[in-house]
DNA sequence: TTGTAAGCGTTATCAC
DNA sequence: GTGATAACGCTTACAA
């Protein structure tokens, strides 16, 4: 673990430690000889500070964090290639850490990033940290980090800090209203998550568009819970065995959405004839396998980039007041949605 | 950016530096009461220490790097994922940086290693540093490290030192072998970038199944270059044009395997009834889909912690020698793989 | 233009 | 048991 320190290229170099220290980073008075002198030596021993003294004593991390729930999503792999496309062009060097969607482990990930003393934080929480309680643990946790954070993808109400965030709302809104225009009228929801703020967003959406179009909510058709794949897949089954049934569903998020596609499939029923439906988020290879899957688009490696220069803007400006960035998600139809009126037999 | 540090509880709590430093690494003696005494107010203050200052002080950095091609490409980031879940659950602190192929990235990635002074390094080179050119020049960069290194997936020949392959030859033997038993005879191959050592080792997988069952090599059967999706597709659809094609493919990656699927999809060809196949990796949404891909398949987040645990391994016995440990595909057929003769016109 | 010396926040070695 | 004190490798006044 020795490797050559500054006080060996001095010494070697016939100068002070000073000197090479003004050498490695361009600035003070050094002669044009002088500098050439301890460049050669420098490079002669392969010589590279260490980022861990500079910082110490510049009091000044080159850090920069990233905590999402998971790496292995397409979702969030893409967020993370915004972040790390970003932080590798501006000479920050990139700490990671998952927190797989649990609160304990979200706690660990950012005392992680405390103890190695970031610069800054791109978070995207593992949950809402809504209640009193949870929230002000958060506030206080975030405040002793001790840099700024952006928080991503999954708001953090009433914190008071640089956030970027999907308009959940106006996108779920467009989904169903997307539905409705096609000619559905029972249509059904697959609310994903709704602990999350972000599941919630989307119920809303999804209820606005339904109501303010004039069409009842029928509380059957709303799936809702915690769930995951497993759980969508057992409640769509349950569902279209009912007599009455939607003709559609707004899918909220990517698990269920599979979910209901094994559903459909176990139970040998055509999309769009005998449900159609707009998920959230491109499938992983959809496009690749060209699948008429209508849903709502989001530019995400983007977002990891943007919120990573809110965060190295903060670091120049401190004093600006807090900036939420809300990108609206594009709808993309590609068939899935359509409306096939059923034979005589339904 | 100043937070309390181990002086300000020393004072606090009316103790020495070095006292805290006892109770903060639990050893050395310290009686109850002062223990208790310090713990207090490290708790009033919300005080961390610094990794950075224990780092520089104990010679020994608890950060683990790793360099892979690309963040978002699913094979890449299972291995991320499996490398990150090791490293959260070992107390270390993992950086991240990508090298996009590229060897001038994957340089200054390896330089940003250095400078971040990590305990050890997960790599997945951009290229092979094959040449006598290359590899010295590598073997210099990683000797700079000052760490152990594992290397993963992609091997870097004659280089000394852990790694976590695969073994590419016998699963492209594998894969073509089971083309001919399905009853294929003109077999072609689509073997993706052979620039790659991975890409070669395919390829000559493929060649030696084809020849040791006495199956003739049909140049114009080969499709090779470093190519992408782009090419892939082109080069297959000009395949398929022409009168004597294959009736089956081995296809050596993901990306050759997605422009195979778009030329076949834009040609209007049946697969497997126009054209057969087996790919290496899964396709992302392949499972989800529950198409009827056949592929070799590999536990790849296992990889990931493999290559981990390899690392940690070494930091405990240094003097160990290199160990190289050669997974084996495999093969999962889902009839993709089917042969079907063609009627009459052909 | 250059060198000396005092930090930066820890740990570790000694005396006490 | 405990507290000075010297590292660790670097930056940065401040002198020279």
């Amino acid at each position: 673990m020795k490797s050559v320190n500054i006080q060996d290229i001095a010494r070697e170099a016939g100068v002070g430690k000073a000197t090479v220290s003004r050498v490695i980073n361009g600035k003070g008075y050094v002669s044009r000889e002088t500098s050439a002198k301890v460049k050669a030596v420098m490079e002669r021993y392969h010589y590279q500070p260490s980022a861990l003294a500079r910082s110490l004593s510049r009091q000044e991390r080159d850090a920069i964090g990233l905590i999402i729930p998971e790496a292995n999503n397409p979702f969030f792999s893409s967020l993370l290639t915004g972040v790390s496309e970003m932080t590798d062009k501006c000479g920050y060097t990139l700490i990671l850490r998952t927190s797989g969607n649990e609160k304990e482990r979200d706690y660990k990930a950012l005392e992680a990033m405390r103890y190695q003393r970031v610069k800054g934080l791109v978070y995207v929480p593992a949950c809402n940290y809504e209640n009193e309680r949870d929230f002000a643990e958060m506030a206080s946790r975030l405040s002793d980090l001790g840099g700024p954070c952006v928080v991503l993808d999954r708001p953090i109400h009433r914190l008071d800090c640089d956030c970027v965030l999907s308009d959940n709302f106006s996108g779920a809104y467009a989904a169903t209203e997307a539905l409705i225009h096609a000619g559905h009228r029972e249509i059904g929801v697959i609310a994903g998550n709704v602990q999350l703020i972000i599941g919630r967003e989307r119920l809303e959406g999804y209820r606005n568009a339904m109501t303010q179009n004039g069409l009842a909510l029928h509380p059957s058709f709303l799936l809702t819970g915690t769930f995951d794949q497993e759980e969508a897949y057992r409640r769509v089954i349950a569902m279209m065995r009912s007599p009455r049934r939607p003709t559609a569903f707004f899918i909220a998020n990517n698990r269920s959405e599979i979910g209901f596609l094994n559903a459909m499939r176990d139970m040998k029923l055509k999309i769009p004839d005998d449900a159609a439906f707009v998920g959230f988020d491109e499938l992983p290879g959809q496009l690749v396998f060209e699948l008429p899957i209508s849903c709502l688009d989001r530019e995400v490696i983007l977002l990891g980039a943007k919120a990573t220069q809110l965060l190295m803007r903060r670091f120049d400006e401190p004093g600006r007041p807090a900036e939420k960035l809300v990108i609206v998600p594009r709808l993309s139809l590609r068939g899935s949605e359509r409306y096939v009126p059923q034979p005589a037999a339904r």
